[in-house]
DNA sequence: TGTCCACGTCT
DNA sequence: AAGACGTGGAC
């Protein structure tokens, strides 16, 4: 461990240098405290998602409910409706339920926060310093990468320990959000600011040359390559779309009719139209989908067809925003015009 | 094109 | 406690 002079050092140089390069996002008061509302529902979308695009969604959010009162007494269906295209919708799942509580009483502590559905470790710190201005250790991808080049650290527990000291009492918020902010703009997973930046003369991996070998990663699982068909049935201008259900990946979104997922390539088209959830005059479209989850890696064969009929689950293009449906059919959706 | 970001939470 | 869970943008 340093002294702890140098971590209050660290710990004033981050504050100062996001007091003088704060940026208003639309969940940040532009005077005055903030609001947990705002703070709790700008976290969770933040959770693996980067901040352009939770700047959209936040808007949209706080537009439609503009009070956790609001929020808590809006449906599922609607949340998912605005959540639509966020992704990792176990958040949007979590968020109903979560305002549900938090109307009612929202903890002002760490523990008390980590009960509620979608708070754990990171979001109860970040909530506790940047809502209430008490103090917190987070620890998310940026703190981690700031740490561990400042102080040439490889590992959960020095990394923990390291943050844990230099998260200063004074001005817990200001830091919080001095540091992930430094993180992502000035300490960039690439590229690094080093030469403006003001901690370069007490960071180890800028005085050893070593910030591309910092923060060490840890070498992740091959994605899975899976395939499948989708059937695109038109009727005038409406699309037959039906619930998800099979399956754990988009659930409580609206999906296409498709095959099971696979991981054979090999299957021939004629074995996809046997699993068409009508006889129809199918086309192919000559445009194959790719599309990439986290841990999957799926090709999508797109087949075309014209109702005769009209059919239950059947709605009209036009209308689509109004419904909860996933990137990937939206993109199958597009290629197909 | 492909890789990385992206530890965040839940199970 | 390792794996599941989305997306888009930078490079």
């Amino acid at each position: 461990m340093k002294t702890d002079s140098l971590y209050d050092n660290i710990s004033s140089n981050i504050i100062q240098w996001w007091q003088n390069n704060k940026t208003l996002y639309p969940w940040r008061p532009v005077d005055g405290a903030p609001n947990p509302y705002h703070v709790w529902l700008s976290e969770i979308m933040l959770q693996q998602t980067t901040v352009g695009t939770v700047a959209t969604y936040f808007t949209k959010f706080i537009q439609k409910w503009p009070s956790l009162e609001d929020l808590a007494s809006s449906s599922l269906e609607d949340i998912f409706v605005q959540w639509q295209g966020l992704g990792y919708y176990s958040r949007a799942r979590n968020l109903h339920k979560a305002a549900g509580i938090l109307k009612h009483h929202f903890p002002r502590d760490e523990a008390g926060l980590q009960k509620i559905p979608g708070i754990g470790p990171y979001t109860s710190a970040a909530i506790v310093s940047i809502a209430f201005n008490k103090h917190a250790v987070v620890i998310d991808g940026n703190v981690k990468r700031v740490v561990s080049r400042l102080f040439g650290l490889e590992g959960e527990k020095s990394i923990t320990e390291h943050a844990t000291a230099l998260t200063p009492h004074q001005e817990p918020g200001d830091y919080a959000q001095g540091i992930m902010d430094f993180g992502r703009l000035v300490c960039r997973p690439k590229n690094p600011l080093c030469p403006q930046c003001p901690l370069k003369q007490d960071c180890y991996a800028a005085l050893h040359g070593l910030q591309a070998t910092y923060p060490i990663k840890t070498p992740k699982p091959l994605k899975q390559q899976q395939y499948a068909a989708a059937f695109v049935a038109l009727k005038d201008n409406s699309i037959l779309l039906q619930e998800q259900n099979d399956k754990k990946l988009l659930q409580n979104l609206l999906t296409l009719p498709m095959t099971p997922w696979t991981r054979d390539q090999e299957w021939e088209d004629q074995d996809a139209l046997k699993q068409a959830p009508f006889d129809l005059d199918w086309e192919l479209s000559p445009v194959q989908i790719k599309h990439e989850f986290t841990h999957i890696t799926l090709r999508v064969k797109v087949f075309k067809g014209a109702l005769k009929a009209s059919h239950k689950g059947l709605i009209p293009l036009e209308n689509l925003p109004n419904y909860p449906i996933s990137t990937l059919v939206k993109k199958i959706i597009q290629s197909i015009d």
